[in-house]
RNA sequence: GCGGGUGUAGCUCAAUUGGUUAGAGCGCUAGAUUGUGAUUCUAGAGGUCGCCGGUUCAAUUCCGGUCACUCGCCCCA
């Protein structure tokens, strides 16, 4: 703590960013009501336990990649790194099961100890929609269409590509795991180093490594298609026919993996190339054991997370702000008249500016800058008057207007 | 955890092949009509040259370390 600076990988977010960031939870949060999902709200920390369960304990994310630490109580708790858990976690302890399908929305920041880069801090923020207690593919299909209309509502939706896979269900995801596991294996001495681990911790991460040498291997791999029950298959081609109904393209994508027992069946990202390597700015899927490898009754899920952070890189401009109405005073008896005016102008709807101090030269200059329609000027000449001096900011002329004809002469205007 | 790049004014960036007062634009403050902005003109404020150490008569400049930012790798729940 040499400097006052936010801790690594944090950061205070003001200014253009806020406002973007603001702006796409509020446009989320708008599709979402549209979708019938109902807002939620969980603890920024969980008993570590929470995420351990979920993770399960051979990851070493659990150990590495956590904000862990101990409460005066003892308690070990962590700082969230994902929705999923935590929601999941309040399925189970209000016992959500009694409403029959939940479908849920939610914004906040979550917590992981990562080195910073672009798109990726410690601190972020995510969108998150879930969808618990439906295991039939419409669910998948409805989330994946709320996650495209909220690009679309964003006006990011062209900048990027859906991509779609499916891991099957537990009996193929065995038989594929076995199969890969047996087809790198043989190719052992021409993985890259970081393969070579990978094959022993998390063989499907194999498929999609960065390395070209690794990237040869897996084209000629086994395909998870090939070890598809029935029923999974079904499930995958009955996702896809839902997509193709509401003509929302996709790339299937098969070296889309997720790492956890618990995922099965559709896996899903919305990717962009406009962000260096970070490029999911939605990722999903279908968690079907989740809840019950954390306690609870066997119930499906499926959902996904948005990193909002990127999608406000990726806005075309800032949203604006509506141009307000400036009050401009003069004197002291006009400043008490023009703190009821614009409590007045407010009441009805305005967006109204009012600077606390300044002469008429510099609240004017001011007014400018935060971009004014109009200035209603008021001196001791309006004020006996009972009127105002109504000032186009944008061409310049000005006319004197009686307070009670100024609503007519500002919708006149607007 | 690993590797590359960067660090000079509030912001974006110059400059000094090591040498005396480190510059510009934007922004900010004030003035050019004490009741009129956005244009123009004038003046002004603002810098431990990221930090610590080394070499040197002399370091913002060279060297080492460190911190931060940034891009990528690992990881990605």
């Amino acid at each position: 703590m040499s400097k006052l600076l936010p801790v690594r990988g944090t950061r205070d977010i003001w200014g253009d960013d806020a406002r973007r960031q603001a702006h796409v939870v509020s446009e989320f949060q708008a599709v979402a009501e549209r979708f019938g999902f109902d807002p939620i709200a969980t603890p920024v920390f969980e008993f570590t336990e929470v995420f351990k369960r979920t993770l399960g304990d051979t990851s070493d994310v659990v150990a590495k990649e956590m904000y862990t630490f101990e409460d005066r109580g003892g308690e070990q708790l962590t700082l969230r790194p994902e929705y999923t858990a935590g929601i999941a976690r309040a399925f189970i302890s209000e016992g959500l099961r009694q409403f029959g399908t939940c479908k849920f929305y939610a914004h906040g920041p979550m917590f992981r100890y990562e080195r910073p880069q672009k798109g990726r801090f410690r601190q972020f923020h995510q969108l998150d929609a879930e969808i618990i207690g439906e295991a039939g593919p419409a669910a998948d299909v409805d989330i994946i269409a709320l996650g495209y209309q909220t690009l679309q509502a964003l006006g990011v939706a062209d900048k990027t590509l859906l991509n779609l896979n499916s891991l099957g269900d537990a009996e193929s995801r065995r038989a594929f795991r076995a199969a890969l596991v047996d087809y790198f294996q043989g190719h052992r001495s021409k993985l890259s180093e970081d393969s070579r681990s990978r094959l022993e911790r998390n063989p499907l991460r194999i498929l999609d490594s960065k390395d070209e040498g690794d990237r040869a291997l897996v084209e000629s791999a086994p395909k998870i298609g090939d070890y598809f029950t029935a029923e999974a298959a079904d499930f995958f081609a009955a996702v896809k026919s839902g997509l193709d109904e509401l003509g929302l393209g996709y790339l299937e994508n098969p070296a889309l993996v997720r790492g956890l027992d618990y995922y099965c069946h559709t896996a899903f990202e919305f990717v962009t190339d406009a962000l260096g390597a970070q490029g999911t700015v939605i990722g999903g899927g279908r968690y079907d054991g989740l809840i019950e490898q954390l306690g609870g009754p066997p119930t499906p899920g499926v959902g996904w997370a948005g990193g909002i952070e990127r999608l406000a890189m990726l806005l075309e401009h800032t949203p604006e702000s509506p141009r307000p109405i400036a009050i401009i005073p003069i004197g002291e008896d006009a400043a008490t008249a023009a703190r009821k005016l614009a409590f007045d102008l407010r009441g009805k709807g305005h967006s109204v500016e009012l600077s606390y101090s300044g002469n008429v030269k510099k609240r004017l200059s001011r007014a400018n800058k935060q971009k004014a329609v109009f200035a209603l000027i008021m001196g001791e000449e309006e004020l006996a008057g009972r009127s105002v001096m109504l000032r186009d900011l944008d061409g310049g002329e000005q006319t004197l207007v009686l307070l009670s004809d100024l609503d007519h002469a500002l919708e006149q205007k607007a």
